[in-house]
DNA sequence: CCAGCTCCTTAACGTTGTTAAATTGACCTG
DNA sequence: CAGGTCAATTTAACAACGTTAAGGAGCTGG
């Protein structure tokens, strides 16, 4: 059977973890599909675009684990949203600089807002997005400095050794912190208009 | 007269802004300083190093430009610490990727802490610095994603054409409203013990 | 049976980070 | 002033990388 993009991009994510991002080479992915490395290409046209698939397949990945509860209300929902998409690059090494700033392929992915309902209730919308992007700045800044310390869960960059609490405690803490900050912020911002 | 590590730092920062992160190669660097390539492993274990130094660098040069005016509040200055770090990534292309998660070796070069005064008053050092780590990591991000869409001023990546406002409008006003809400953020949470 | 298309291979190119070994030049010592 | 030491660089080379060009296998439809 033909190779897919999906396939690629799925390989791709599963050697990032076994190598890292430096060590992750096209005849490596194409050795782990059973291929050689120009055969790549008749999917793909580039590397880069092979790392914008790789993002696109983490996120797709993800989707289901970000929809929150039903019962959620809608600031519980951007905070879970905010937690997935941490724990969605926390699974893969070096899955903060893969993701930071790839383009994201599928943009159907992106979902309804979640500040849908206070949208339609009179919330300007160009203005609920400004806040809930100021919420993925904070995560995906978090999760870049949070992986640079520990590149994977038990692994540690020893010239750190020396760093204060504020980059070495417990990181899951440190997160629920700057997140309730972020998100209380946002959320006065919101109703000061 | 000898190479110093500063000789190739700014080199190398010079040439990031030609040429792109993907663009610098140690041959690069080297014909710039009239050198060749091994020269470099003289002073520099590596590649990466050559990077950490290039990031250290970096924050040595706009150092003068961070410090806030004597006259300014304590989170003015935190917001002008914001601006200023911000400034200092738009002036590299892909300075955020460069900046972000590399070791910053001259760990002097931290200062004092921006919410000084409020420690000394009794404010716990800790959550200060939990929350001053929250808006450094919101700046990153921000800027992480900026400079995706504009790799340098006047430039754009045509893949974001279709981008809602949220990330095409004006970045200096996006910038500041972020900023006001992590602040805000941050100064509650901080209240809130 | 052949034409055409899709998907992959073989072969090769220039470039990259990096290492080993030889070379230069300056400075100190006898 | 000869000789040695050490810092700084060169020359030469390596394996590995991303990428391209050309060709071949295996379907499919006429």
């Amino acid at each position: 059977m033909a190779l897919t993009r999906q396939d690629i991009a799925r390989s791709g994510l599963k050697l990032l973890n076994e190598v890292g991002l430096n060590g992750l080479t096209l005849r490596l992915i194409a050795a782990d599909l059973g291929v050689k490395a120009p055969a790549l290409y008749w999917h793909v046209k580039n590397k880069q675009e092979l790392l914008d698939d790789m993002a696109t397949q983490m996120y797709r990945d993800s989707v289901a684990d970000r929809e929150p509860p039903e019962s959620a209300g809608e600031w519980e929902g951007v905070a879970y949203r905010a937690r997935a998409l941490r724990r969605m690059m926390l699974a893969y090494r070096d899955g903060g600089k893969v993701f930071a700033g790839t383009y994201l392929g599928d943009t159907s992915l992106v979902g309804t807002h979640p500040l849908r309902r206070s949208i339609d209730a009179g919330l300007d919308e160009g203005r609920a997005s400004q806040a809930t992007f100021t919420v993925y700045c904070f995560v995906v800044g978090f999760v870049i400095e949070e992986q640079a310390v520990r590149p994977m869960p038990g692994e540690f960059d020893e010239r750190y050794a020396g760093a204060g609490q504020a980059v070495l405690g417990d990181a899951d803490a440190r997160f629920e912190d700057g997140l309730a900050m972020v998100l209380s912020g946002a959320r006065q911002w919101l109703g000061t208009a």
